[in-house]
DNA sequence: ATATATACCTCGTGATATGATGTATACCGT
DNA sequence: ACGGTATACATCATATCACGAGGTATATAT
């Protein structure tokens, strides 16, 4: 998929991923896998720019020897996804725009 | 609408707004603005983007004193705008992963 | 022993959109 | 005659962003 596109669906991707349960930056990778493929220097970026946002917050674990950080949603991350769905209507309009052969 | 969903329609709505009649900047400005708006600045970078690209070509007029630039999609255009209605199935897999309440 | 999986992190790079700014001409109202 | 607005192009600096490359460390399986 083209790498514009993609950026438009990243955070979101990530914040839907953590939203019915927290998770961890190594199996956020592997449940988003089938939908969207990232790299984990990506990831990162993003959990950390998530989190600036307030988005969502951080709890690091003990587990088996190895940290591991669990994401939480937070309100602001839930609102996140609500505007992407109005977005989405936005670009609906723009998607009709670019498939319609007469106009113009 | 979010900056970064933006990004990923941009170009391919630059190349509709040529595909069925070559046109110029100022024209493309104000033929998108009731789908889409942008400054001159960014037109221009996108214009000069696709040029370089090889997916329009570009012709300049003289009219009425003026300097005018006419833009004209390429074949290679055309395909740009049919991939990307490919590459919209795969962002609607993506929105319906989003728009799902349960899952994961 | 070695490889693989798990789990984190940082740095540098290239691509990008955008505001600010600049240059010129044509036209319209006062 | 003057000023504002529309037309029409262009460039530069800045900020944001995804991503590959590379780094650290432990547990488990071969």
């Amino acid at each position: 998929m083209d790498a514009q596109l993609r950026r438009g669906v990243l955070d979101v991707c990530v914040l839907v991923a953590i939203r019915n349960e927290d998770s961890y930056g190594y199996k956020i990778i592997k449940d988003l896998k089938p939908i969207l493929e990232l790299s984990e220097s990506t990831l990162y970026t993003i959990l950390k720019r998530l989190e600036e946002g307030k988005m969502l917050v951080v709890r690091s674990v003990e587990f088996e020897g190895r940290l591991r950080k669990y994401y939480h949603i937070t309100d602001a991350g839930l609102k996140r996804i609500e505007d992407f769905k109005n977005e989405w209507k936005e670009l609906m309009n723009i998607y009709s725009f670019i498939t319609e052969e007469d106009k113009l």
